[in-house]
DNA sequence: TTGAAAGCGCTAACAT
DNA sequence: ATGTTAGCGCTTTCAA
């Protein structure tokens, strides 16, 4: 494990100025094919690799966009693995920094600062927006999969209320009018799915019906929540699939069958949902679509590019699967 | 979005110089009480935040470990969060680089041998034993949670076989005689689980009801796998937990009682197995001490210091919950 | 305890 | 088409 070659090496090694190799190492034009030739066959045979931090260091720019993500959080792993996807043919790479149960998201933001991304992707995050905006008077903000009012930083999500209003009616076209929301707490989107779901069933005439019982993220939360639905219920619209997990399985475990006594709706279409065990009709976040609006976004910011709305609303969709039917006769 | 603050910034706010807050941001003493609360002051002031490139083009190191992790692997989160904590005190950074659906591990490894880690430490990768050796050859490299026998990359991992001897002892111990294992087809641990699994069988001398079904990683493996799990069957050892929720999942929905009907034991211990209304009896790995001991192993051969074992195995131990009980009588 | 100066490996101006 | 000269922001001598 012998000390690396530098560019100077190479130059020397092939007999032309530094500037020459800088040239044909990025593929820039301005060597002759001769040159080009001579330093690339030096630089095969010192087995030479550009030093990024060098590089980036002089240009004044890292080419990074920082992403903030849960990694207990299996939505986030999608939208990760998505937003890798979307950076993939942009010239930007990604510099991953996980919150977890002992590094909070001020530990996580603080370590991209130092590696001089030039802006932040942030997935759900809970930093209050006044911590938002400070983060955004340094450096381009985009969060993803949250609402933030303030006008420093860009959002983009999903419009959950309209996502719960699509469970709440394709419910209700089954026959459904007894049917209980189990929320999210103070989770990120909660309150504006709790919106829609009073909405929808406002809309839809059966506004008595409404009820709200406290959830949360986790199967746990579901697990407990689902112990207070009543028995005259016949269909619950969930958070989302994770604490949908929980509400199926003491269902299955009290001898509930879903979707004959009970029908169920989760929120995500995360993986867990895909399942042919579980297959939870639920309302699908457009993960490729958001992720790729946030990586445009942090550029277009970067590059200082105009902006016609700080906030972009991407539609969810419903997607029908094995979990909800008609309530029985 | 006025250009960053430099280390030049704070000298010049603070009245002192430039080697004075480089030894103050780095915690280095041989600065007064005074001069150090003038810098932090003036770091705090201005937004100040060290430019790692800088500092590590200069020092010539990077001091950053390279984590390549699956995205969608519940037990890599625990192990990632675990990694972060043992690297926390060892003036080390973790650099994440996530392998996904789209981003296979050479793709995820390339980056950080760009961002010129110092050594890689990979969670149960694929990637064929030559690969790794290659890898090897230029920098340190420690595989967690998967044996490798080539000679060059060190490893770090649990006792599977001793794992799954625990798991048959203990449902041997309460009465069951026909215990299945649903095994983990080709992934990382798999073949050991099997092994200790028929191993600990014969001990027991129930070696004639061996049963070995195909199972996977994911619920759905499970799921599909507890279909054909027979009747008289009383237990079931399973390779991992999210494997085992599947396996309990079904075993709900036809209505066979766990652990009355069924035993299960699951492995990994993951968040999964601890929520309540899971609860399951399983195989925990320690995360701790597995990601404290891979941090340390990777700074011991950046360090050059010598090692005296190349493999380190962490035996596993069982976590009774409440999936296993006596055979129905 | 403090400061001045010399680079780390590279790219960007400016020569030639 | 090629070479020379300055730095990028920091750490590291070395002197004071």
């Amino acid at each position: 494990m012998e000390n690396r070659p530098t560019l100077a090496d190479v130059a020397a090694h092939a007999g032309v100025s530094k500037s020459l190799v800088s040239l044909v190492m990025r593929g820039e034009p301005g060597a002759s094919a001769e040159t080009r030739r001579r330093v690339l066959d030096a630089a095969g045979a010192l087995g030479y690799h550009p030093d990024s931090r060098a590089r980036l260091l002089r240009s004044g720019r890292s080419r990074l966009l920082g992403v903030v993500f849960g990694i207990q959080h299996a939505f986030h792993a999608d939208l990760v693995t998505a937003l890798y996807s979307a950076a993939r043919e942009t010239g930007y790479e990604l510099a991953l920094s996980a919150v977890t149960p002992g590094r909070d998201e001020a530990e996580a933001t603080a370590g991209l600062l130092q590696d001089r991304c030039e802006a932040l992707i942030m997935l759900g995050p809970q930093t209050p927006a006044a911590g938002l905006a400070r983060l955004a008077a340094r450096l381009p903000v985009v969060v993803l999969a949250r609402g933030v009012r303030d006008e420093s930083v860009d959002v983009i999500r999903t419009a959950d209320a309209e996502g719960l209003h699509q469970a709440v009616d394709h419910l209700a076209v089954l026959g459904h009018r007894r049917i209980v929301h189990i929320d999210g707490g103070r989770a990120p989107g909660a309150a504006e799915r709790r919106r829609g779901y009073r909405a929808a069933m406002n809309a839809q005439g059966i506004g008595r019906h409404i009820r709200i019982i406290p959830g949360g993220l986790t199967e746990e939360d579901g697990a407990i929540a689902a112990r207070e639905i009543g028995g005259d219920t016949t269909a619950v619209t969930v958070f989302n699939d994770r604490c949908a997990t929980g509400v199926l399985d003491v269902l299955a475990r009290r001898g509930d069958k879903v979707p004959g006594d009970v029908s169920v709706v989760g929120y995500d279409d995360s993986h867990l949902a895909r399942l042919a065990h579980v297959d939870l009709t639920t309302i699908a976040q457009d993960t490729a679509v958001m992720s790729r609006l946030a990586v445009q976004r942090a550029i277009d910011r970067i590059d200082g590019a105009p902006v016609a709305q700080r906030a972009v609303v991407v539609p969810p969709h419903l997607v029908v699967r094995g979990t909800t039917g008609p309530p029985r006769a």
